[in-house]
DNA sequence: TCCGTTTATTAGACCAGCCTAATCTTTATT
DNA sequence: AATAAAGATTAGGCTGGTCTAATAAACGGA
């Protein structure tokens, strides 16, 4: 049996090998709003129990073990966020703190039960892939929106962030998943971008932003 | 804020001023599979909250605000078990240990949306009643079937003890809520009582389960 | 009423999970 | 290559929630 705390620091060193192949500590700390000291701590915990492997001042990487069990964490994760969105009427800005706290729910036959009743999707609201019941993930193939060169014509696939204030930029731009938009132009300055959606007047995106969108060729 | 463990005592507490007007130290340590003492410092701790009034050796009450918090708590609990039962379709007598986990989950928007997505139920999987957003309960005059004489027709309206040993040995004999029985004969010598439901034959029943059928006159 | 039994409380310990401060390692700069 | 800066680890402490053992209060029967 997992403790919250645990569960939490299995997430995060698996969202930081995202991107990167070792999870540092002060990464770890920043994402759980603690201490690089306590994430020390609790690294030798899981290392101990086989769940990672921690190499001292070189970061942390998942085991075999380590992975599956972050892949349930992420699926539930994002079928709790999926049920608060398509069932309750929850705004996508709003659903993940709440799902933090249901992801620690334990029980598989929920889980399943939650899967079946939503259609087994695969993607939640913010168009992440949600790992299905054996871990494995349905791949797309996007880019970030700040790779596209000008006269590239893409979809929005996902948003990589899932904070309140990047979703509610969206938003208020009307920009939301399957929105599609043609790039204009790209200014080497600031790495702004100017985008035109299919219907509307085109717009400029910081680079803050269209580095966390991830997209498909339209 | 409350951790977990405030909370389950808290719930112990309500639950034990059901049927008596003090909860006794040793029977909140017998619900929550913890010791005496253990149950002796949160009192000290939630008194200090305001949430309990505890006079050290005869017991501990609720203030009003500990029972606006145990009704809110009770209310979660009761909308997860029939979401559990209703949508996902859970038995109900495996909903009790999940939804004792889910009803820890802090969201009141979640609460009221989850609400709304049931259709406002007034009562939950096993008959119990489910306080409103106000803490307010709609009462029925029910009474246990332990205390029915022979000639009485009852129907089942609620089970009192969530085990569930009891619930499955109530499926076995076909007994749910809603189930009409004619009490035939009462057995001074166990307690027992023989019932027959309208379309069946008779059997009968221990005083251990006729003591947790809240029945209503049919 | 007195004494034994039951139940509660207190005292003292332990563990998990966090923290701060001090002490390494590693990396980057000159 | 020397050293400063950045990052990680260790040492030691605190808190919440639990436990056991020892003590105290309340109750029930002779």
């Amino acid at each position: 049996m997992l403790t919250r705390s645990e569960e939490d620091h299995i997430k995060a060193v698996f969202a930081l090998l995202q991107d990167g192949d070792s999870a540092f500590t002060k990464d770890i700390a920043g994402r759980l709003h603690t201490k690089a000291s306590s994430v020390t701590d609790m690294l030798k915990k899981l290392a101990e129990k086989g769940i990672l492997k921690h190499e001292p001042y070189y970061g942390a990487k998942l085991t075999a073990k380590g992975q599956v069990l972050a892949l349930q964490l992420v699926r539930k994760h994002r079928l709790w966020e999926t049920f608060l969105v398509h069932r309750l009427g929850f705004g996508w800005d709003e659903v993940h703190e709440v799902a933090e706290q249901m992801e620690h729910v334990a029980s598989e036959k929920l889980t399943d039960k939650l899967d079946a009743y939503l259609g087994h999707p695969h993607f939640d609201p913010h168009g992440d892939p949600i790992p299905d019941k054996h871990g494995k993930i349905r791949q797309r193939k996007t880019k970030r929106l700040d790779t596209c060169k000008p006269g590239d014509t893409v979809r929005i696939a996902a948003v990589s962030e899932t904070t309140d204030g990047l979703l509610r930029l969206l938003g208020t731009k009307g920009l939301r998943i399957g929105t599609t938009l043609a790039v204009q132009e790209v200014h080497a300055f600031d790495g702004s971008m100017d985008v035109k959606p299919k219907s509307g007047s085109a717009f400029s995106l910081s680079k803050d932003v269209s580095h966390h969108l991830q997209v498909e060729n339209a």
